[in-house]
DNA sequence: TTGACAAATGAGTAATGATTCACATATAAT
DNA sequence: ATTATATGTGAATCATTACTCATTTGTCAA
């Protein structure tokens, strides 16, 4: 049985582009861990936070109040932020002050705001 | 009462920091098709797709072999793609050809490639 | 026109995830 | 030590969404 049978009925296979394609393709864990990153920016709430912090360190309570949300809503995405390693914090007494770990972030979202803009 | 005290009991806020983030902050609008557009690169089969579609245009059939996953999910992605403005697709016969509609996806990929590889 | 096939789509399902609420932890001040 | 305050976190809830299955649409060939 053809390699493809399970995955298609089609005929309509081109199947040296499809062949060339598919060696092209990076690793699984690669596809994840990239649609993973996305995904955290890939949120109102994250996207206004890295907005925000691209401007200057802040701690959770001032975010809130620039956001106009609740701390624990910002904490919990802080957290996420955190763990994916897209933000890092520093501590100062009983505060804790956050800020981008990462260029390719700054970057990223400068091209996103260039594209949607681009699309009118 | 103070404006912040729906938001936050914090008597932490640094509130010129506060003050010129949130004049900074662009509109609402804007964060919600900002967070939409990386929602859509934030899942690992529309990473895919996309990715292989860099490389060639390409059948529904030839991306579900691509992918190795049913017609019918790579159709409904790429119905979410279309819609997003991300890719477009030319019709010849009973077959439709996908391709990227915008270098910025293109950027933002290699970006968030270069994100991960960086972060090991 | 009829049958075959590529793609699109609607409904249903199961999983994921953002926020709220309540509570826990950590640090500072008294 | 005790209290107040800034932040972290677990559980519950509600919404979103990726995929499957069944069906439909559009196009080609006989």
């Amino acid at each position: 049985m053809a390699r493809n049978e399970f995955i298609c009925d089609c005929n309509a296979i081109h199947q040296e582009i499809v062949d060339k394609t598919a060696k092209n393709m990076i690793d699984e864990d690669m596809f994840n861990r990239l649609a993973e990153f996305f995904k955290i920016l890939g949120d109102t709430t994250r996207a206004k936070i890295l907005f925000a912090l691209d401007q200057n360190e802040m701690c959770v309570c001032d975010i809130a109040n620039v956001l106009r949300m609740s701390k624990s809503s910002i904490s919990h995405q802080l957290g996420t932020l955190r763990r994916s390693g897209i933000v890092k914090c520093r501590k100062s007494g009983k505060e804790v002050f956050y800020m981008l770990d990462d260029d390719h972030v700054k970057k990223v979202i400068e091209i996103g705001i260039e594209h949607i803009e681009h699309k009118k």
